[in-house]
RNA sequence: GGGGACGUAGCCCAACCGGCAGAGGCAGGGCGCUUAAACCGCCUCCAGUGAGGGUUCGAAUCCCUCCGUCCCCA
């Protein structure tokens, strides 16, 4: 019976097809021996100098796509290579279980959100153990397990009470589809909710925040010494956003007992200020504003108020509604460098989070200035002499450097040393200071969602907001609660969660029914992992001391400035507030790799593309190996990866790879050729040599992050073994080779070196060392140098790989055929790299 | 608008410090094996490095401009 065969599908699919081994057979027995005799398993007084290698805290969405395909694929190889090179390697996984996706299956099916994620977790384990990743799973945490929220409570605690957490009244963004508080950065540039899309909009609410702006400088300077991508720094360093510069302080007329203080970064250009701005809630607006200009202002405030920051900030460029984004308060300030009254306006382009929620506005030297000013008429003057021809050119705002003008002492200077002399001048009069400003703000840590981590506080009448006392914890969520789609987390109707008694006076009290930010469970994680049964305490401070930091972090770009900021803060935080030893190291991830993105159709591979290819049919089909193989060969990792139809051959290419290697490794491949054995003949030493470079080259591809390369040598090899083997071979070099070869894929493609190791020998590949080499066999005896005349090859020599320079240049200028293009002219230059090059130069 | 990464054969990619453009794979073609096909084995076609300029004895590699794709911040 013919049947049409799906594109899509691995051609080895087909059961008629012979293959060279059972890959499920094998697959499943060595997960299982891997399981059962504990091999990853890693103690805390392992002798082995120890290597943490850790993948990101996964969110347990389901079985593994192929993101975490490769992901885990990397972070195993790393496991078992830095085993076979001797070391205690710490290799622990758990699931960041706490979550949106969990609470709103459970509105949708009326599924507790536990049940939902007890089920998710079991898929994605399954999926990566039948990947082969191996991990010591008596460390596996999880965040909603009740010994995790214990500690994690404690911690948030702790935080509090050395003021490092605290409670604000704040505008937040307010996502009505997730109904909770989303983070800035949650938030899109368009103004929508990451998760749901939702236009989000700003609401004014009580929320507990964590004080990471304390922690911005140290934060931004040490990142110089860590061994992380280039382009994760940057981000880092960008979203910190430092600016120096300075507070002014304002007078406002006929209001001598205020001071309106802005923030600029540019004090040099002071006497360019031709009016200045407020944000619409700053807490001075009501006072300035004059009973004329009321209307104006409280117009702009109420359209404002609805608005996300985002929105506000996008709205810089030209856009609809223009004239409505400021109104005049019809008050006046006066610019402290001249003396002169310039009007204050109300504008929603000036963020009260920022700063001090209030500018001087420099339109000349400020492009967001420089619009609002023309759109209201307001004086333009510049402060900065702009390149030739940049007027003529239709320039507007110029914020490089030149020449300071209309700048009173100023004027003549370049802009590095009129911000100094003008920040001098502020400190002077007593009119401002010298300050430091960050774009980072202070971590918004409230959800108003029940599947989160309850934060352990009482609200008492009396006492106000209440530490749960330590003993008391874990505060739990109750389990009989109702998921309804309301503003509030199903906590905030549960009579028997809520009514409490405070602490303090015994009297009667509400809980908190926020619950916390899920970045707080993923910034700690790695801490727990060092000594997960702690029962006393979140972890063992001797033990965190022995694995931290993370020899190797391993995850998406996508947690290039979240999850790695507030894990590098907490970490900080942890020792300051003596939770965490002070000789712990303050950076918890010393080398952090970075792998690129599956695309499919231009986009992120992701569930909710629908564009997910299940790792499940290539287990059943070419085996977790050739999927493995397939993620390393494809190209460099830190690449994205566009999913291909062609996809498929090349996975089932890296599937006949490993039928290849079983018939050279399994003796099938000799095809019943004597095997000989006795004294070396010359292509016995070629091959022995072959296999000396392969081991150095490998090593070092695995040690560069250059997998793609890595396999790729290690196919060359074996081509280069399977003719040998063809062709009358030595019974030692031959097996030498093949032993070597098994050793350098055991951490990539894990089942079948084991399992064929196991058929050669008596004892367990991924318990051996990693191979060396002799440098001898890998260096060449003879290399091809090559001869250029002016650039161009003319001939090449075969020469001994340690010829000197005076002995190559003879050599080339001996070669009759660069004789014969230099015609008898006299060479102008030679230039020698023996041995491997000589250019002859000519004129 | 600002910052960053990348562009090499029909496709995915090598070329590590500036030194012979090709290691590996996919697809295609041919031959062998086979009653036949698949599988398997052997052989093989194909580019001068997105475009232009510069530095250099020598540039895929370094610098500049432009084009294209992607990422981050606005």
């Amino acid at each position: 019976m013919l049947r049409a065969r799906d594109p899509r599908r691995p051609a080895v699919a087909s059961p008629a097809m012979a293959r060279a081994y059972d890959v499920g057979a094998i697959e499943q027995k060595w997960q299982a021996r891997w399981r059962d005799e504990g091999t990853y398993e890693v103690d805390n007084d392992d002798p082995r100098p120890p290597f943490y290698a850790l993948c990101m805290y996964p969110y347990p969405s389901g079985p593994a796509h192929q993101g975490h395909v490769r992901n885990y694929t990397f972070g195993d190889l790393v496991v078992r290579y830095q085993t076979m090179r001797g070391n205690a390697v710490l290799s622990p996984l758990g699931f960041d279980s706490f979550g949106l996706p969990a609470e709103n299956a459970a509105i949708r099916t009326g599924t507790h959100p536990r049940t939902f994620t007890d089920a998710r977790i079991a898929e994605l384990k399954e999926s990566l153990v039948r990947l082969g990743a191996v991990y010591d799973w008596r460390r596996e945490v999880r965040s909603h397990d009740p010994s995790y929220i214990h500690w994690t409570q404690l911690i948030f605690l702790r935080l509090l009470e050395a003021g490092l957490a605290y409670r604000a009244h704040a505008p937040v963004n307010w996502c009505p589809g997730c109904q909770t508080v989303l983070a800035n950065e949650q938030v899109l540039a368009d103004g929508t909710c990451e998760r749901s899309g939702d236009v989000v909009v700003v609401r004014d609410l009580e929320q507990w925040f964590f004080r990471i702006t304390s922690y911005a400088d140290e934060l931004l300077a040490s990142l110089d010494d860590l061994e992380w991508p280039e382009r994760v720094k940057v981000m880092q360093r960008n979203w910190i956003g430092r600016s120096e510069g300075a507070e002014i302080d304002l007078e406002v007329v006929g209001h001598p007992d205020l001071t309106l203080t802005v923030f600029t970064t540019r004090p040099d250009t002071t006497f360019g200020m031709t009016y200045a701005v407020m944000a619409p809630d700053h807490p001075l607006v009501d006072v300035v504003t004059t009973d004329a200009c009321r209307a104006a202002v409280d117009d702009l405030r109420t359209r404002v108020a609805g608005e996300s920051e985002i929105e506000r900030m996008a709205s810089t460029e030209a856009g609809p509604a223009l004239e409505k984004r400021g109104a005049f308060t019809g008050s006046h300030v006066v610019n402290p460098f001249n003396g002169q009254p310039v009007p204050l306006y109300v504008a929603d382009y000036v963020l009260m989070g920022y700063g001090t929620g209030a500018i001087m506005a420099v339109p000349a030297e400020d492009q967001r200035d420089w619009v609002f000013a023309t759109l209201y008429g307001l004086p333009i003057v510049r402060t900065v002499s702009p390149p030739a021809g940049w007027d003529e050119q239709g320039g507007e705002a110029y914020s490089g450097d030149g020449v300071k003008i209309n700048s009173g002492f100023l004027d003549g200077l370049g802009v590095v040393e009129a911000k100094q002399r003008a920040i001098e001048f502020l400190e002077r009069e007593g009119r401002g200071r010298r300050k430091v400003n960050y774009r980072l703000r202070d971590w918004l840590v409230s959800r108003q969602r029940f599947w989160g981590c309850p934060i352990p506080v009482v609200h008492c009448p009396a006492h106000g907001p209440v530490p749960v006392p330590e003993h008391e914890l874990p505060v739990l969520a109750p389990d009989d609660v109702e998921f309804l789609p309301t503003g509030q987390s199903p906590l905030a109707h549960h009579e028997g969660f809520l009514r409490t008694t405070c602490p303090i006076c015994g009297g009667p009290a509400e809980r908190e029914t926020d619950t916390m930010d899920t970045f707080v469970d993923s910034s700690w994680y790695f801490l727990r992992f060092c000594d997960p049964f702690d029962a006393e305490q979140p972890f063992d401070p001797r033990a965190v001391v022995h694995w931290m930091p993370v020899d190797q972090y391993i995850g998406g770009i996508e947690h290039a400035i979240l999850h790695l900021m507030y894990a590098r803060f907490f970490t900080r935080a942890l020792i300051d507030v003596g939770l965490a030893p002070p000789d712990l190291s303050r950076e918890p991830f010393r080398r952090l790799f970075t792998q690129g993105m599956i695309r499919m159709d231009g986009s992120k591979m992701s569930k909710s593309k629908g564009n997910l290819i299940a790792p499940a049919r290539y287990y059943e089909t070419v085996g977790a190996d050739a999927l493995r193989l397939f993620h390393l060969f494809v190209g460099p990792p830190t690449d994205d990866f566009d999913w291909t139809d062609q996809t498929d051959e090349v996975i089932d290419g890296c599937g006949r790879f490993l039928e290849r290697l079983w018939r050279l490794a399994d003796g099938t491949g000799t095809s019943g050729s004597q095997v000989r054995t006795g004294d070396l003949t010359p292509a016995d030493l070629a091959v022995r040599r072959a296999t000396h470079r392969t081991i150095a080259r490998v090593t070092s591809d695995i040690d560069r992050w250059s997998y793609n390369t890595a396999v790729a040598h290690c196919m060359e090899q074996v081509n280069v073994l399977q003719r040998y083997a063809r062709d009358d071979p030595h019974a030692d070099v031959l097996n030498d080779g093949v032993d070597a070869l098994l050793h350098l894929l055991a951490p990539m493609a894990p089942h079948v070196t084991a399992e064929l190791w196991e058929r050669r020998h008596p004892d367990r590949l991924h318990a051996r060392p990693w191979p060396t080499f002799d440098p001898e066999l890998v260096a060449e005896e003879t290399v091809t140098m090559v001869v250029q005349v002016n650039g161009k090859v003319r001939d090449r020599l075969q020469v001994s790989s340690t010829i000197g320079e005076e002995e190559a240049r003879s050599a080339a200028l001996a070669s009759p055929r660069i004789a014969g293009v230099l015609g008898g002219t006299e060479p102008a230059r030679v230039v020698v790299r023996a041995p491997r090059l000589v250019n002859v130069v000519i004129s």
